[in-house]
DNA sequence: ACCGCCTGTTTGGTATCGTGGAATTGAATT
DNA sequence: AATTCAATTCCACGATACCAAACAGGCGGT
């Protein structure tokens, strides 16, 4: 069904990881499963086009810039970035907490841009772009705003694992908090992920009704859940509200469900 | 040489631009000059694999989610990303500027990584990371440290366009300015690429002692030229110097030409 | 509501192109 | 100098990717 020799070069591509930056021919050939010959003939097409790069001196492979490039031709593209762009700034500028945006994808959530209010913070895309969504503000508000067969579906999949004192990783739990975010309109995450990091999230949606990723503020457990807490779970729901605008969302012109089927 | 169904995948990939970010197979078959067949076959595979994705609504394509999160893993893994992170983060709290890492890439700068001091500027990732060497700080701060060979064949190669009044477009004039810059040790750009922006860039050196990108601070021209210019100046070349220093570069060592014959 | 027109998608037969194994180079270690 | 291990090149076989042409399906125009 699948192009053989495109296919292998991509599985090629995606072995190099954070952990695993660096891989050499035989690497990857027992990897993958096949001879060297043929891998180095992939790596070489992969090395002209600069998807691959080599180290002179080890010989070794890593990730080409090229890759680097299409990526942030991607994120810098996105409707939803691009939509959020101004009102992120906005909501930084008033709460003076770390702005993050992301989308849901395959079981866990992407960043796909994040504003800082101050220089102190390392770039967060250098920390790799993925969070659990069970134990995030950002995923919980997306998980709380998806349909149920979904979040079943979730569940099913998804092995919690402890990372805090606070995580969630009662099956029952997750779910009581997410009837909760439902209630208040966004979600917490209080110290669940990262000891003394505190998140408050809240979905965005777009056109169709669903949900398209959520908007998150974070910063120390005292700041953000002291007695500005409510100040800035309203900023953040109406920088979400007005990006949702921006998507093509208007809530009221039929919620999740109907929005769903077009007549 | 190539391998040609991966030769012609990655070109599919690098038709996609800031400008066209969407294409269709119809538009991708006549832009590299192969059957709507072969190539949907090519896209279907950059598809499974996340490499591209299509919209439901219009059937045509965009870059997927797995080429930005390969890049994301090219950029944290970069070395020269990891060890200027503390540094970058030290130099915007003390000058309260925008600070910029570049390479230099096949005739122009990527930038690489950022760090800002505040909150209102967009992340700068969204404008797309190259940058003309001839008309930038981090640019000219690279090719006034390079051998004068890769200069030559720089300037035979490139097209020099005037974005400001400011902007260098004269090639005896640039020589001019490359040797300044030697002088004084570090570049400037006076709103040569964009009206009213000015920075100030250092060269980072590798082990090899060739360069290995550039860092820069930048700002309005009122705040990056005024009073403070010749601090800046300073702080910029000591954290350059410190990021040398982790990448392996010591100066005094042999310089350029002498480090790069081993014994 | 019908009809072209322009999309994206599927199919099948043929020649090409990628494949794997073995041979070669080359560096690093003993 | 000898040994080992990795990257690279070579080549003949046969699987596989390619193209052309046919199919499907949505949109705009009349």
């Amino acid at each position: 069904m699948a192009i053989q020799s495109v296919d292998r070069a991509l599985q090629i591509l995606n072995l190099f990881s954070h952990r695993v930056p660096v891989l050499g021919v035989t690497e990857i050939s027992r990897a993958v499963g096949l001879s060297k010959g043929t891998v180095h003939g992939l790596i070489r097409t992969l090395l002209q086009q600069g998807f691959l790069q080599q180290d002179s001196a080890t010989r070794k492979y890593r990730l080409g810039l090229k890759i680097y490039e299409l990526g942030i031709i991607w994120a810098g593209t996105l409707e939803i970035n691009q939509k959020s762009a101004g009102p992120m700034n906005q909501l930084a500028k008033e709460t003076l907490l770390e702005c993050r945006l992301a989308i849901w994808d395959g079981d866990s959530m992407v960043i796909t841009s994040t504003v800082h209010p101050r220089a102190r913070a390392v770039l967060p895309h250098q920390f790799g772009p993925r969070v659990h969504a069970y134990c995030s503000a950002i995923g919980k508000a997306v998980l709380a705003f998806m349909d149920d067969a979904q979040v079943e579906r979730y569940l099913k999949r998804t092995q919690f694992t402890a990372f805090t004192p606070n995580t969630v990783t009662d099956r029952q739990q997750l779910l009581e908090d997410l009837v909760q975010t439902r209630q208040r309109g966004y979600a917490f995450d209080r110290e669940e992920a990262v000891q003394g990091l505190s998140c408050i999230g809240a979905p965005i949606y777009q056109r169709s009704g669903q949900v398209a990723g959520a908007l998150s503020v974070s910063g120390g457990t005292q700041r953000v859940m002291g007695d500005k807490m409510e100040g800035f779970a309203l900023a953040l729901m109406n920088t979400a509200a007005e990006i949702s605008r921006y998507m093509g969302y208007f809530p009221g012109y039929g919620d999740t469900a109907a929005a769903d089927r077009p007549r």
